[in-house]
DNA sequence: GAAATATTTGCATTTTTTTGCAATATTTGT
DNA sequence: ACAAATATTGCAAAAAAATGCAAATATTTC
């Protein structure tokens, strides 16, 4: 088995499982240990992935999007949700949405009739539109920020500025009732601050493992949206503590 | 055995398996490892193969462009173009490179130690560098033009007003020696206008079927660029015309 | 068509890379 | 702090690559 053909593999499984233990592929791909360990540290060294004790996790800006299209069961929920999220677009709109997996599937399944202008920060979700025949794309340039696929920064604000849409269709990374709703990265976490204000509605699609949830930066209260979208029936015992705070929830 | 046809079978092979080795290609192929090891050798210095240490590899970006394109003249063509383009890039500059298949090819086989920014608006672009640990990329925003898979317009123009890059490797649909360099969209070429403006050297790669050619709109005088880079050599009949006009041609 | 020239091929030898093992050190969970 | 799991290191065997050389084959030239 050649090296590189070795390495190859091993960054398809990094990609899919998002880490991996060093006893295991070595079985896995009949070599030794030894080898295994070796290939990681020649992959951590060209950047590839980050070596732990134990084993190597992936680099979050390598993972594709195709892999977290196949994860089956929160494939199922984003169906749900990309569902109910289609009834909210009208002809003539123009619509903000971020990067995320849960726009990008959205995106992906909006009618072909449909004659809107999409305004993004993510330029995986610009391509998705590609084949798209009426939709109208607006991508927010700035740095580009590999990790996350979307761009930030200050040209990216200074963009929204002048943008007034009808809707923005927000990701995150937690909803909570009292804490409200927050994502892992700071500079993002300002960038849709930006965006809320320059929509008319916030909507919010969230995956019920991301309900009270908490995470680092916060961008807005619970209140401050319009809606919230999620994989559950709004009736939902675990939705009841959003209930009757003025946000619709679909 | 001849060697064409040999070689033509180890592509063939690679293209079907992605990875070959010596030893059994040498038995099946009936020929002595030697013969096979200096096959290799040839075809990695066309760009067609990577040799790795026990065979060899296919390259990334040649089965990338293999579902874009057909012509296996042409990837040919853009193998050579971009070894030659390889070697302007160094650590710590600014690079503008437009959309077009040749600065794809150029990006994806950039080496993975180098350090540069990179300026586009393609987002395809920005994402073939998703893999890349080092590069910095800063994406042009603007409207989205689904057709050239670029983005255009005046914010990418008011963008551009503030770079000073090292470098602008354009991409053109023609050169030719009295009209120019030029190209199908009016908007594009205005934007390539204000790339050439931001960048201290602009660099034209383009295949030997786009020499002599015009297009509708023209974006610069053949003098007005510092590099041209062909598939072919710089001593080349065909390349004549273009000599003594102070431009370096690679 | 034959001689001269260049290219290709296979082989033997040397050098380099890769690999697995064993001994030792470090980290982790309890 | 201790045991178990995992990592590191140095080393030697194995595999593969590079090199130089000579024979075989192809190409050019006259």
């Amino acid at each position: 088995m050649l090296k590189e053909e070795r390495q190859r593999l091993i960054l398809e499984k990094l990609n899919t499982d998002k880490k991996i233990n060093f006893v295991e592929l070595g079985s896995f791909l009949a070599v030794s240990y030894d080898s295994i360990r070796r290939d990681i540290i020649e992959l951590e060294d060209k950047g590839f992935l980050k070596k732990v004790h134990g084993g190597a996790v992936a680099n979050a800006y390598l993972s594709v999007i195709g892999n977290n299209q196949n994860g089956s069961n929160s494939s199922e929920e984003l169906t749900i949700i990309s569902k109910k999220a289609q009834k909210l677009f009208e002809n003539r709109q123009t619509i903000i949405m971020d990067g995320g997996t849960t726009n990008f599937f959205i995106a992906e399944q909006l009618s072909t009739t449909l004659e809107t202008t999409i305004i993004t920060n993510s330029p995986a979700l610009a391509m998705v539109l590609n084949e798209h025949p009426k939709i109208e794309v607006i991508l927010l340039g700035g740095s580009y920020y590999k990790r996350y696929q979307i761009t930030l920064g200050s040209e990216v604000s200074s963009q929204l500025a002048h943008i007034n849409a009808d809707y923005y269709f927000m990701g995150v990374n937690g909803v909570h009732k009292q804490k409200g709703l927050s994502i892992r990265h700071y500079e993002e976490s300002l960038i849709k601050q930006k965006m809320m204000q320059a929509a008319k509605k916030t909507v919010c699609c969230i995956i019920e493992e991301k309900i009270n949830v908490q995470e680092t930066y916060k961008v807005c209260d619970f209140q401050q949206i319009d809606m919230m979208i999620t994989n559950l029936k709004p009736t939902d015992n675990a939705l009841k503590d959003f209930q009757r705070l003025g946000v619709e929830i679909l």
